[in-house]
DNA sequence: CCCGATTCCTGTAGGC
DNA sequence: TGCCTACAGGAATCGG
């Protein structure tokens, strides 16, 4: 499941093959995303020349001399560079032919993903207008985490994987920084301690940047555009570990739904 | 404004 | 072995 360090993974394993390519010809094989690619897509990018690939959120961002693709990977999306000659593939929904022979693929077979074409700035775009600071970039730490959470009901895990906060944290993530941190995912967010923010944001900031050095958590089918697994998964504490033991006080972990997404703790750890 | 629930979709795991 | 159901989840959107 792309979450930052997926996507971050992703940005970065397409650095070479596409900053300062041309885009040679697009096709579109299939428009069914969470929203429909936009009728023009094909027309805008044919031709533009990529010069650099950002990422905001979990959003990429192509950007090239005649505008930014936005890409979301949704929840099965992935981006693959392959040789132009290779077969297309079930669930290929994009073909971007670069002038170095090579092609970038847009696969996601739960069509969770969405591709938007944008000129001007892509961070006025709706979809990313109103996010919340980088988790890895100074604007997030403990005292924000603290100010904004004031008179918050919403458990702890609800709250730090709403986007309006901090970006980035998806359901992997948001259970091994709140473990690391040691606190209950139950939590109400407006009675975290100052402490617990503060242990909180660097967590939070400690497990993504973690996650990026070894290329992400594959856990079914995510990999980077190289086809590679992300490598994170030996490293989880407490995700998808149901009644297993806890790697640092052999408690079986906990599990259960919150905020409608199934969430892990150590009882004994996380208070 | 805040918050909980619903929705989109397909592959896979588990039960019988 | 094969069928059926439950479940997984990012985030927009809706209803209270």
């Amino acid at each position: 499941m792309p979450e930052l360090p997926e996507v971050e993974t992703t940005r970065r394993g397409l650095l070479d093959a596409m900053t300062t390519q041309r885009i040679e010809s697009v096709r579109i094989h299939d428009r069914r995303l969470r929203w429909p690619i936009e009728a023009d897509l094909e027309t805008q990018l044919t031709g533009a020349r990529v010069e650099r690939l950002e990422r905001r959120a979990k959003y990429l961002l192509v950007v090239t001399d005649r505008g930014t693709l936005i890409v979301h990977l949704g929840m099965s999306g992935s981006l693959r560079v392959v040789p132009d000659v290779l077969a297309r593939r079930l669930h290929d929904h994009v073909e971007i032919a670069l002038d170095s022979g090579r092609t970038v693929r847009f696969n996601d077979p739960r069509r969770f993903g969405s591709l938007h074409w944008v000129t001007g700035d892509p961070l006025a775009h709706p979809l990313l207008a109103t996010l919340g600071p980088e988790p890895l970039s100074e604007d997030f730490d403990g005292a924000h985490l603290y100010r904004s959470s004031r008179g918050r009901k919403v458990p702890a895990k609800v709250f730090i994987m709403n986007a309006a906060h901090v970006v980035g944290v998806g359901n992997i993530y948001a259970s091994e920084s709140l473990f690391h941190a040691g606190v209950r995912p139950t939590k109400s967010a407006g009675k975290l301690t100052q402490a617990e923010c503060q242990r909180l944001a660097a967590e939070i900031k400690r497990v993504l940047s973690d996650a990026i050095e070894v290329g992400g958590t594959t856990l079914r089918d995510y990999v980077d555009p190289d086809g590679n697994p992300g490598y994170f998964r030996q490293r989880l504490f407490v995700y998808d570990r149901a009644g297993k033991a806890c790697r640092r006080c052999h408690t079986p972990i906990s599990q259960r739904i919150i905020g409608q997404r199934s969430t892990y703790w150590c009882p004994i750890c996380q208070r």
